[in-house]
DNA sequence: GCTTTAATCGAACAGTGTTAGATTAAATGA
DNA sequence: TCATTTAATCTAACACTGTTCGATTAAAGC
């Protein structure tokens, strides 16, 4: 083959191909040579676009993560937590088997860091001292990826019979299986609004 | 070789040289044939013991969540929620390299289906509905796995200059690279405290 | 038109999880 | 005690992985 008369390859492509193979197979289904396949080119010509397998899917999670919001901070700290960790959620949500790649060490990219500063700003403009600004930007974090790993809910078996002798406790726990994914976001909302009630408690004691 | 007088190889051994080997260089440089050469043994010979490598990643990490204590629910959902999440999180921090295969739906094995009953149960004893009581163990779960997981202060770069102009907010950020471990810790026991406060505050609304 | 650069290819390398079949020791049973 | 079965290891191989090398040919620049 050699050079084609008009390229047959740009990373846009690259990446939306592999993000469409992992959303459909899986993240452990995607390798180069069945990249390579769906884009109908050898796995070797992938490596003239991106270096490594790994840069390759540092661009794919950038791609996710550039529509994450954070704008409601100026709209005040609760709005700015709630409407930023739900942006991110929804993120993630929408790509859940990449979630281990988003989920390790995003932070060293120059939007992260945009972002970041965004939130360590619109908190300690809010009245929060950085130190603990910090740690609700952490928190949050926390609770999104947390949601978004784990599910929580496919861990348990579909089958009722399970349950029932040994785990008294369980007895409603072969629903879940079934309903994980409204499980999960109802638990993440649940769970988002008990911290920041918990932080709004602490706000109308301490920072005002 | 063939049959060796005395055996070699035994499930516990092998289960230890894998967890020594991923604590020491991580999860990437676990393979069958390391591991084999770690315990001077050829790679095939591990397949007598364990049917996959799978199989074997799932057996240790059962040893590392044997230990999570869910004791403390007799003295209340409060402190048990609070033993209980903080017991997960020393288990998972004690292996941070581990924490991808941790978090991987451990659910379906009897001692974990245990333990989750024992939350759900000290949940709904002390009052909580069940639906709810699903929503708080689903809640600090996230939180535990989030924090072990994203470890949000190694996201950042130890090099000050990165933040100065772009970042105004972000100005002791570097610091955080040299405390990751330390600030990832604070941050959880900061969010776990605030969503216990938020549900505190819940129950004595609706549940008193 | 010559040279350089861009973009592809096939073939190979070292490493992966896993399996098959041979080998030999221990345990079992007559 | 001896034959047979079972237990525990081995070497060799298979299909696959990420990645690199060198060849090939088209486009772009002078």
């Amino acid at each position: 083959m050699a050079r084609p008369t008009t390229a047959k390859l740009d990373q846009a492509r690259i990446r939306a191909a592999a993000l469409a193979l992992v959303d459909a197979e899986g993240l452990d289904r995607l390798s180069m040579r069945r990249l390579a396949t769906a884009l109908d080119v050898s796995a070797a010509s992938l490596y003239f676009h991106y270096a490594t397998k790994d840069e390759l899917l540092e661009a794919v999670a950038a791609d996710i993560l550039a529509n994450v919001d954070t704008s409601a901070f100026s709209s005040g700290w609760e709005p700015g937590v709630r409407a930023w960790a739900r942006s991110l959620r929804a993120a993630l949500a929408a790509h859940p088997r990449l979630v281990p790649v988003l989920s390790h060490a995003p932070g060293r990219r120059a939007d992260a860091l945009q972002r970041a500063d965004d939130i360590q700003g619109g908190l300690v403009a809010a009245g929060w001292p950085p130190r603990e600004a910090t740690m609700i930007g952490a928190a949050a974090k926390y609770l999104v990826f947390g949601a978004a790993l784990g599910s929580f809910a496919e861990g348990f078996a579909a089958d009722p019979g399970v349950y029932a002798d040994r785990y008294p406790h369980l007895g409603q726990a072969h629903r879940l299986a079934a309903r994980a994914a409204e499980v999960d976001r109802e638990s993440f909302d649940f769970a988002l609004e008990q911290l920041i009630a918990g932080l709004r408690a602490r706000y109308a004691r301490e920072m005002s």
